[in-house]
DNA sequence: GAAAAAAGTTAGCCCTGGGTAACTTAATTG
DNA sequence: CAATTAAGTTACCCAGGGCTAACTTTTTTC
């Protein structure tokens, strides 16, 4: 068994995933406007990770993932968020376009830069308190928008003047 | 003229701009080699860059950028850069995992997202002083690396300590 | 300067992952 | 329940981008 999963078969997987009604199923159709493809590359997509046994579809018929196929999708759509909560929330990146450069950087992604990442989310949402942004990133969004130095620092010297 | 690069023509470009002597030539071997592919691979990819104007190359020859392919690889190299330090210097991946991340990730990335990592790298490297590392900087290394909690706060509450 | 080694090239293969056209099955509706 | 429409499928095709094997040219070296 080939445990090695492509880029947009992790794509596919991801988009079952988030699909899926309370009963776990989607259709071939939901998946190919969610992933803006045509249907016969879903279907072309899903027998690949049928033959994993990670998803099961019968002929005409419903997807639903394996529970190996859920595990492995929960694992890359966690991925995908922090990604997008770093892009979205931290650099300011729009909804939109963040959405989409998670969706294509999750997959070119090293394990440790994931958990650094990881980290680094978790860090600028929990302190100094939780969900509150911290002063640092307050300064640096006010400059990526503007342009300015700092508010409490004086750009000739680099001092905090508000010690 | 078909402007637009593909992933790999930029990767070559950007391996035959890093790779030139003071006289701006290089090898096929040298760049087969940096890049980690076989020499054809490197043959055809320069044909689709010489067919762009983007690289010059004779037979049996050296290779060459042509002014154009030079800009253009200046501007994917300053990229490449951007997120190599972003990764390295800020979040602390490790160089070589940085350097293949960075190479990987940079063919992903939109342009607005890639604005504001260049701020954020800029803004880090400048604020409060230049080549000083900021204080939360400082916090987020230790935690990310301990799992402690950034040493002037106070975990509980959330409040500053040292104010 | 001839023989060996190294570099460059060509031809042809393979895999990924998209697409269209044409067909089949299922669902909807008058 | 027959006709229409929508969904799913199949059989192709195409481009990108790597590879190996075999050949040619250039460079080295004895």
């Amino acid at each position: 068994m080939d445990s090695e999963l492509t880029h947009s078969a992790q794509d596919y997987l991801e988009a079952i995933f988030l699909l899926a009604d309370r009963q776990g199923l989607t259709r071939v159709k939901e998946v190919a406007d969610r992933l803006d493809v045509k249907k016969p590359s879903v279907v072309s997509a899903i027998k690949a990770l049928q033959k994993k046994g990670l998803v099961v579809h019968q002929h005409y018929g419903c997807l639903e993932l394996t529970s190996e196929g859920e595990e492995l999708a929960k694992d890359i759509h966690r991925r995908h968020q922090v990604l997008f909560r770093f892009l979205h929330h931290i650099l300011g990146v729009k909804a939109e376009t963040a959405e989409t450069d998670a969706c294509r950087l999750e997959h070119h992604i090293s394990p440790q830069t994931l958990a650094l990442l990881i980290k680094f989310v978790e860090f600028t949402e929990t302190y100094p308190e939780r969900d509150k942004t911290p002063k640092w990133l307050d300064s640096f969004q006010r400059f990526a928008a503007t342009g300015e130095a700092p508010p409490c620092l004086d750009r000739a010297s680099g001092e905090c003047r508000c010690k």
